[in-house]
Parts: structure tokens; C-alpha cells; sequence
DNA sequence: CGTTTGAGTGTACGAACGTGCACTGAAAGG
DNA sequence: CCTTTCAGTGCACGTTCGTACACTCAAACG
């Protein structure tokens, strides 16, 4: 029954896979122009080329779908975030390295993010549950690395909760607004710097913290 | 035609308006589960106790219905913001005060709230876009009033609107979370906190701005 | 090599959808 | 008082939807 000596994957599965990929990529297609709420299975059945009974072989309903989709765009925000640590320089820098890996991202996954900034607000109730469980541990992920830095040694969990929060909120609404600005280069120039300004003043503000309680 | 001494109302317009009203309510009601995309003109026509063709007395499609509710979602805002800038005291309090009159409003305006943030993300792209230009022009008056502030002297005007955007951004963010925490007092308390905190934050590095840049 | 498995097919159904069209009847207007 | 206006009615249509059921047929299994 199990293949043990995987020597080349069996046609079977194989087969299998390349429909759940091919769905997955139609329904994220297709949730472009409004959203998963009204992508009905027979558009994304038809789209892939296939009978609309046959999706049930592989989702049980357009919302395990979303959820499928939810956990594939969320792999590629790990990926950024590991490009991202990739060493931790003074602060001199970090803030130009952060914004470019994000918006370099939001080019190569545009589909993800535009889905995850989608569904964020208005999926399904167990989507937007999902979604906001993954932004909350990358809050946590960002408040770790945020301890390493230098200058935070005062600072208690919670107010590095705290920021951590307003910084994943303002790189969030960053990533939207350059979704936004598709096809227009000065306008996402603006906003990669508008981006960089924020993060300086909320690092500025860091920094200060406490002083100035 | 034109009632110049306007008495008291027709009964025809006085009964259309209220239908208008009914509609908009309920319309507003049943996107509150899934989105306006989804909601469909039957569904609305149901709700209110009218035939679905009547619905074209008042709105030409459902995504019109969504400009109204956009429109009339502002109003609320626009009062929130009148509150806010009664008497404008020292910094030391702005931000209490300001966190306290964001979160009365949301839950005065609950479904108007919850509205917004929905379509902002997923709506018609007439609708996101109404809804897109409505906060811009929140982010410029708060450019305005921040500028009326004492050490904001040396600040460009860029600067200024890059400020205004990350803290309304904030105030969205913190708007959706209390959204989300309804009926758990506990979590919106910790949301308020985290808010104030987060301003407070911002203001300092917006006060050290320019000398660390 | 015969048997089993399961991805994909084909048909068929009832329900909900947007919308066109001809209508009614009471309030508003002259 | 007679006429016009128009919010709301009632019906009918063609489409799209989710899903049930019985099926095929090639790969995988033993």
C-alpha cells in the first residue's frame, strides 16, 4: 500500500497532486476579482477542467479550500521572514533591508497577498480565524528577535508585544497599499519610502521608550 | 412639484425615504455575516417585505446600495472626529482621550464599523475605492491638526502626512481588533491599553524626529 | 493476472439568482 | 375632479448554483 522504495512517486498520486495544485492556483486566480466568498466550486471546476462533483475528491467545500490556501500563503511569509534574518546588523540599516525584502515578496507572491489581505478582513469565519492566528505569531516571531537587538534590555514582554504589534500592523497595511499601487512605479516608490519613515519614527520612538514613559 | 412650504412632508416621499431606510438597514444587517459580494438583492428585498423588482426603485444594483452605506459609514466617522477635536489640551491626555472617543464610536456604530472594514478589503472596487479616498482625506485634517501642534514647527508637510497615515493606520487596526473582541471585555480592555501605549509610542518618536534621523 | 481502488464522468434535481414586462392603486398635481 | 406619477406587485424567463447518484476505466495491489 505505501510505496517505502519512493524510486519515482506512482502515477496515481502524482495525478492526484497535480488537480489539488491545479485548483489551488484556479481558486486563488480566480479570488483575484472579488472574493472566496463568491468563487463558487463549479468556476473553479470549469476553470481547471474538470466535472464539479470531481472537487470533492480533493476539498470538502470551497472553505477547507480557503484554509488550504491560507496555510500555502503563509509558508511564503516564513520564507520572507528567514530573508530577513539573515544577519541582524546595527539598526542603520535594518529598517531599508526590512522594507525591500517585504515589498521584493509582495511582487514575487502577489497572489498570496492579495488572498491573506482579502480573506483577512472578510473570509469566512474560520479563514480569518486562521489568518489572524498566523499574523499573531509572526508578532511573536518579530518580538523575539526584537529582545536580540540592542537597547530593548528594560523593556518588558508586554511593551515588546505592544510593538511588535504596531509594526507588523504598519508593514500590513504597507504590503495593501502597494498591492493597491500595481502598475504604477512612482506611487510604490512613495510608499516604500512613506514605509521607511514610519518604521524610523516607531524605532525612534522605541528607543526613547521608557525615558518618556 | 417642489413642496416650497415645507409644512410636513409628503406621505410619498416621506414613505419612500423609508423604505430607502429599510434597505439600507437591512442591507447593512446581512452583510454582517460574509460580505456585500454576497449578499444578493433578493435576499435584501426579503428582508424588507418588498417584491425584488422594487429594489430598482431605489438603487440601480447592490454595489450603489454599497456606495450609500459608505457614504452614510463617514458620517458617523466625521462626527467622531468632531468629538475628538473638542478642545485640543496639551499632548498629555490627546491620547486617552482620542483611544476613549475611537472606541465609544465603534461601539455607537458598530454595524458601520464592521461595514467598512470589510468592504475596504473585499469590496467592489468602486466601493473600495470610495472607501480608500474617505480615509485619505481622514489622514490629511489629522495632518492639519497635528500640525497645530506645539513642536511640530520644523516638520515638512511630508512628513507630517507620513505620520498621519501610520497612526490612522493604527487606529484602524485598533477599530478591527475591538470589532473582533466583541463580547469580551477583558480582551478589549488589553486592545485599548495596547493602543494607547502604541500612540504614545509614535508621539515620541514624532517629538525626537529630525534630531535622530 | 485477476481484483480492488479511487479520480474523474454524466445526468439530473430543486433552489436561488438578476431582471424584463405588464400591472395596480393611491397620493400628488393641475 | 380628473389625470398623471410612480412605489410596489406578480409572473415568467434563462442561468448558475451545490450536490445526489450511478458510472467508468486505468493504475495499484496481492
Amino acid at each position: 500500500m505505501l510505496q517505502v522504495y519512493a524510486e519515482r512517486m506512482s502515477t496515481r498520486v502524482e495525478q492526484k497532486e497535480r488537480t489539488r495544485r491545479a485548483i489551488l492556483d484556479a481558486a486563488l486566480e480566480l479570488s483575484d476579482e472579488s472574493t472566496l466568498a463568491v468563487l463558487s466550486l463549479r468556476q473553479v471546476a470549469k476553470e481547471v477542467g474538470i466535472v464539479p462533483t470531481a472537487f470533492y475528491r480533493h476539498f470538502d467545500s470551497i472553505e477547507a479550500l480557503g484554509l488550504a490556501l491560507v496555510d500555502e500563503s503563509f509558508v511564503s511569509l516564513r520564507t520572507m521572514m528567514r530573508d530577513l534574518r539573515r544577519g541582524d546588523p546595527a539598526l542603520s540599516d535594518v529598517v531599508d533591508r526590512s522594507v525591500s525584502v517585504l515589498v521584493a515578496h509582495v511582487h514575487q507572491d502577489r497572489a498570496h497577498f492579495l488572498f491573506i489581505a482579502r480573506e483577512r478582513a472578510a473570509g469566512p469565519p474560520a479563514v480569518r480565524e486562521a489568518i489572524g492566528h498566523q499574523i499573531e505569531l509572526f508578532e511573536r516571531e518579530l518580538a523575539t528577535d526584537l529582545a536580540k537587538l540592542p537597547g530593548t534590555d528594560a523593556w518588558s514582554g508586554e511593551d515588546l508585544r505592544v510593538l511588535s504589534n504596531l509594526i507588523v500592523t504598519a508593514m500590513v497595511s504597507t504590503a495593501e497599499a502597494i498591492l493597491g499601487a500595481a502598475g504604477r512605479p512612482d506611487a510604490e516608490k512613495e510608499l516604500v519610502e512613506q514605509a521607511r519613515t514610519q518604521l524610523r519614527m516607531v524605532l525612534i520612538g522605541a528607543l526613547n521608550w521608557r525615558s518618556k514613559p
